[in-house]
DNA sequence: CTGAAAGCGCTTACAG
DNA sequence: CTGAAAGCGCTTACAG
């Protein structure tokens, strides 16, 4: 309703979306953005998406936001989203405390695309129903459903855990690994176990599937601990297994590395709240929102989007030492 | 267009929406719906929006997601929202990596009203401004600006800690504050003044500010293990400050909880992922997100919304422990 | 350079 | 019980 600036609605329109430039007089141009500051004028979005067809509102899907590597990567493609003009919403997938199963109810808009991470797969269903623009985040590469895939590059990871440990000396390795089925963490089983048979005196001795908690890495750990033959080292999917883990070690007795080893996979907070602090290896989550999202958008501008991997980095620590010689 | 079930857009409407009873004969809602199912047709939100005036969304405002506590928080205000039909949008205020400045702007969306936590408050100047409904969470009660406060019982959740340090036998007490200027703090941080006051011979020897991080809450409580008076317990804002502090006593040489007593605040997953656990404070941070959530609900509705007080509970763990005896 | 008009897809009185 | 019509607030050809 700023024609109470003298003008018609188009001008307006033409001002405030910079758009006037050969069209509108700079005088005038001027006189509208004056009045719009004055009543405090924000155009009426819902009658702007109707208008255009899009909304630029993108979905973004995380497992769940009280995990910190979630967040990051979430607050990492919602500051890209912002930089250009595109409002994020949120959906937190089922498993745990999320709210509804079906994105498109939750959301309250209708979106653009949709940016969503592997672990959040049950969820996409009805998201490739709806045939929206999809980029998915840590996941299979080369999913016919998405346009493209962001990843770190979870096999170089591990493997640079695997050679730092085996380098140590550690011969008897522990995988405590996620109880989860996705691609990220097929590939952290399959690259370690690829490294552990490359050394021929190693092997490794056991694996321990755990919920993404410390509870779970903790009783994970302590079966992998209380085994025999016992592992000098227990490599773990995720930090929050390896603070389980350190647990574990603690009440059974063994101290943190000189008896057992542990290392992580994140290289979140945790890794060093924790005494001693991990060694782990650090996903860049920001990246991978941030590059996600210039994937959704340029999905959303019509043209093709590469697939991207992103490094990742060993981060040595204290909680991984040289094993105790041998009794 | 689902008129392709033979039917006008308005019976369409009436049907979908659940508003046909005594309008629409049940044959025909029957086909309309089958007509909806077949072309998987789901009714354009902003052109709905446009013609109610309203979006059924809501605006959540909290300072950082990558707290465990505001993750918390917000998937219990998203799952009662989405149970009622009301999306929401988050907006992660700019302390740290947030994105844009405005609300409004980055929102993509218009708004009905805004959830906002108090940590977040230096965003809330646009919010007020725009004039939405605005129900505060954790923050002074009797805000003016806001149509209601839903809050954790701050001071009793102190006054339990303070008591449970001080029935340890405790005298040389150190607060390692958050540096943080928000009623919340400033709640803890009197009520532990309070309590201690209460028992002649006990005193708050000093208290020390602290970013809300690990390494914060270090440095801070180097500080104050140096200092003399040296304090028998460290009684933090928060568990990632606590987590801290257990780190500086480690490399002090003091042992927790039998040299040196901590304690936290917020009970999250860090404060059982270390050790020894922490005694710290649960405050209910889904049960915030859920009851802000029906507060502004009942608001949008026209209705007054109560304030309201959530009680909260001391967790005594391993952290804390008697002082030792004087040397 | 400027404005009048159409139309995006809904919902809601209003007529029948 | 059902449909035709108006109108929500924008943006975009189209005339002038």
């Amino acid at each position: 309703m700023a024609e109470r600036a003298g003008v018609s609605q188009a001008t307006v329109s033409l001002v405030l979306r910079e758009r006037w430039q050969g069209r509108v007089s700079p005088a005038r141009a001027e006189t509208v953005r004056a009045a719009a500051r004055e009543l405090g004028y924000r155009p009426n979005l819902a009658a702007r998406s109707l208008r255009l067809g899009r909304t630029r509102t993108a979905l973004v899907v995380v497992p769940a936001l009280s995990s910190e590597f979630f967040a990051v990567m979430y607050a990492g493609a919602a500051r890209v989203a912002a930089d250009h003009g595109v409002g994020v919403v949120l959906y937190p997938s089922p498993e745990g405390i999320g709210p509804a199963p079906d994105p498109f109810a939750h959301s309250g808009a209708t979106l653009d695309g949709v940016l969503a991470s592997s672990m959040a797969a049950p969820a996409l269903r009805s998201l490739s129903e709806g045939g929206l623009p999809l980029v998915m985040l840590d996941s299979e590469p080369r999913d016919p459903g998405a346009a493209a895939t962001v990843n770190p590059d979870i096999g170089d990871g591990m493997r640079q855990l695997a050679r730092h440990v085996l380098g140590l000396g550690h011969r008897r390795i522990a995988h405590i690994a996620a109880e989860v089925d996705s691609w990220t963490f097929r590939e952290r089983a399959r690259e370690l176990t690829r490294e552990v048979a490359r050394v021929p005196d190693a092997s490794l001795v056991r694996t321990e599937r755990a919920p993404l908690t410390v509870r779970g890495g903790l009783a994970a750990a302590e079966r992998a601990l209380t085994a025999l033959p016992r592992p000098t080292v227990l490599v773990c999917d995720d930090d929050v297994l390896a603070a389980g883990a350190c647990k574990a070690a603690r009440r059974l007795g063994l101290r943190v590395p000189t008896e057992v080893s542990v290392a992580g996979f994140g290289d979140t907070d945790l890794a060093t709240a924790v005494e001693p602090e991990l060694t782990t290896v650090r996903l860049p989550a920001a990246a991978m929102g941030e590059e996600g999202m210039h994937a959704l958008l340029t999905v959303l501008r019509g043209e093709p989007a590469p697939g991207t991997v992103l490094p990742v980095a060993l981060v040595p620590r204290g909680s991984t030492g040289p094993p105790a010689a041998e009794g």
